[in-house]
Order: structure tokens, then sequence, then C-alpha cells
DNA sequence: TCGAAAAGTAATCATGTGATAAATAATCCG
DNA sequence: CGGATTATTTATCACATGATTACTTTTCGA
């Protein structure tokens, strides 16, 4: 069977196919985030471009300096991070507080805890507070304030939307509890129980043991202030 | 009154004034941990020598390579950082269990809670997870493991010195939970409540609600496998 | 099919880095 | 004092880094 190099049939395909400019970019942040993860936003842009599997001046057709890339990759990692469901779980008064919590907790640290979600947003704490100044504000809005308001409607109490600073430490415990938990299992590598339904029914017991003494303490101290 | 350079007096002083070799050691390590702390384990060593007030190659005669004087702050923070009064703390059975581990965690965290301490053990982790793996372990052993052996003892559960995984689970749970406070504060800077006391004491209670039901958990299942 | 637009590479620059060798200056001791 | 020792500096190297420019190759629509 002779070879016709001159027919343009669809055998003869480019020594290099190319791919869409979004495509590329996605590319980048994905390999970005993999070698910020390991490394560290100190990581170099040889390395990132040598996992994509492109020469790194290209990176900076996409992205005008490092920053921007690093910040996209910040963006990628939280933004995808976040369901979107979870809310409906946390607002869903069919079921108790504390099922609703369990449910919760499970989704999102089956979500989060793993080791490249954590080490970029502990790198990200260390470099530029800011980033994770956000997403914690997300987490007190979003989850922890819901926990104490939810709490205090299940216990019969008035409806009152404040949250205090006090009163959302305990919960913060809850949440910083199981952080350092995926803290020593994702990056450390220690050899912690992996049975984390056990982890998370312990911690949320404990919110509950106490959160009911917390609300009242802390509705003494508002009447005296008025908040 | 004629000034004559030529006489040996005491004002006739050398420009520069040199230290022991001891002096500048810990010099050098104490810059380098500030500089680490601040930036990473990837700050220069020039900056380095300028916070000393040297110039950069001096830092070669005192430590090989610059892995060298990582691990040499690596060390200074640690072993400076623990203080071998706690243990006594923790064993003093004049006290409740209770109000041991309040002392203990006040003092613990009044001396930890530091951005220097703080920062550089979690750069530690994200760079190198053996040296944090280590000191886990510590407190593990010295704490966390105390923790529950003195608390089951005040129980009057028979002393059994073996703390299994699980049973450590809710201990770290605390623990973690005071660390990412710490995190909060003095990494990222939040305007968290400066209630260092009260913290811990809500931390406490929140151990010490549950602790009992866990212990009773596990005695049954190392019962099955006779651990 | 041809030519413009866009994806991609090669070559290179300026800079900052860890590290080394040789020279200098302070200190110590007989 | 005077020589040996040692702390410290000067000059420099090899290399990796972020970034830029000019060139090449693929793609795609008129």
């Amino acid at each position: 069977m002779p070879k016709i190099d001159s027919l343009p049939t669809q055998n003869a395909r480019p020594k290099r196919q190319r791919k869409s400019s979004e495509q590329r970019v996605s590319d980048i942040i994905e390999a970005a985030a993999d070698h910020f993860a390991e490394i560290g936003f100190g990581g170099g842009t040889r390395e990132i471009a040598k996992r994509v599997g492109v020469t790194q001046p290209l990176l900076y057709r996409y992205f005008p300096d490092k920053d921007s890339l690093i910040e996209a990759v910040y963006r990628s990692v939280y933004l995808e991070s976040w369901n979107a469901d979870w809310e409906a779980i946390l607002q869903d008064r069919s079921q108790s507080v504390r099922s609703r919590f369990d449910a919760f907790y499970r989704a999102y640290t089956q979500a989060n805890f793993t080791p490249r979600w954590l080490r970029i947003s502990y790198f990200a704490g260390l470099r530029d507070a800011h980033i994770n100044e956000w997403y914690n504000h997300l987490v007190e809005e979003l989850i922890l304030k819901q926990l104490v308001r939810e709490h205090r409607i299940e216990l019969g109490q008035p409806d009152d939307a404040y949250v205090s600073p006090a009163e959302l430490e305990p919960a913060w415990q809850i949440h910083g509890g199981l952080l350092h938990y995926g803290w020593r299992r994702h990056v450390l590598n220690l050899p912690v129980t992996n049975d984390m339904g056990q982890v998370i029914d312990d911690a949320l017991d404990m919110y509950f043991a106490v959160a009911a003494n917390v609300y009242a303490r802390e509705a003494d101290s508002d009447a005296d202030t008025g908040h």
C-alpha cells in the first residue's frame, strides 16, 4: 500500500496538536496547584510548564506574572472546593441540627481533606493571611453561625440572628480540631484513625454537650451590654 | 587635651568588635528563626546575615550549609519551647485532672502561641513532615496520653497504661482546636477573642463532657480484641 | 487556498541564590 | 612584643529563577 504524503488525508496530523486557550489555562492552573501544593508557592515556573508538557515562556502568554498564576490557583482551589448544596443541608429543618451537621461535616471533610487542599490552604495562610481570612469569613458565616443559630432555635430559644464572637469560639474549636485531624492525616501523614465518621461524631458530641451553657452565658453578658 | 593615638589606651578600641563563636552561632540561629518564621525556609541567607550585622559568607563558617542552619532553628525553636516543669504540673495528683490541664494549657499556650513558634511549626510541617512528626509524638506521649490515663484513674477505672489511638483522638481534637485558635490569632491575625482562659475552659469542658463515654466504648472494643 | 490570528518554542537577560577561596583584621598567648 | 589562631570580609562562581523578545508553526475563516 503506497503512502501518498502530498494527499491531505486525515492521517496527516500535525506534529504537535494544540489546545484551546481555555483548556491550556486550566491545564496550567491544575499543574500549578499540584506543584505549589507540594513545594509551596516558591515552586518554579519551569517545573509547572514541564508538568503541563509545554515550555516555560508559554505560561507568560496566559498569566502576566507568577503572582497572577498563584492567584488563579487560590481561586481554583477554594472555589471548586465549596459545594453550594451544603448550604441546603444545613438549613433543612426536617432533620435535627445534630444530624444536619453530621452530614455536612462528612461531606465537607470528604471533599476538602486532601493533601492538595490542606497544603495549599496552609501555604496560603502563611504566605498571605488575606486570602485565608476571606475563606475563614465564609466558614464563619455559612457554617459556624448557622450552627449556633439553628441550635438555639432547636433549643427553643428566641431566634436572634446575632452571634457573638465569644459564642462562635466553641464552634471554631470543633472546626479547628477537625482541620487539625486533616493536618495530621494528610500533611504530616501520621497514622491516625481513618474512621472519619467517628471523629466527626465525637467532635459534635463535644460541641452539643457544652453549647447550651455557652449560649446562656453569652445571653447574660449580652443583656448587660445590650450588644 | 591632646590625643595621643600611638598610646595603647582603652580609648583606642578596634573598629569591629568580634564576638565569641558561641555568641555568633546563637545570634545567627536567632536571626534565622525570625527570618524563616516570616518568609519561610526559602528565605535568603543574605537577609539573615544582614539581620545579624555580618556578611553572608560568615554563616558558612558556622554551618556547613543552609539545611544545617534550618535544622539548628528547628532544635532551637522546639527545644526552647518545651518547659520541663509542665510534666510536674500534669502529674500533681493533689490537683484534679481538670485543674491540672487547665493550668497546663494556660502555660503551654502562653509560651508557644506566638507568631514565631506557630509559623515555624507550620512551615516545618509543610516542608518536612518528619520534624513535626517527632514533636507530635512528644505531645501525644507527654500530654494527651497523660490526660487520658490520669482522667481514667480519677474516674475510678483500672489503671491501664495503654491508650488506644481511637481513645486519643478526642484529646487531639481539643489540642488541635486550641492550635487552630493560635493559627487564627497569630498567623492569620484575625480578630478573635483574647480571653485565652475562657477558650481553654470551654475546650476542656468539651473534653470532659464526652471522655468517659469514649473510654467506655474503647474498653468494650479492647475487650473484644484483647488489645 | 491563502493569509491573518493565535499557539507555541528558542534564545536570552537580569537578578538573586547557595556556596567557596583567598585575603584581612582582631584576639590570644608564650 | 610577636607569632599563631581565629573571626570576619572581599571577591567570585555556578546555577536557578522570573521574565522578555523574536521567531516558528498550527489553526481557521474569508
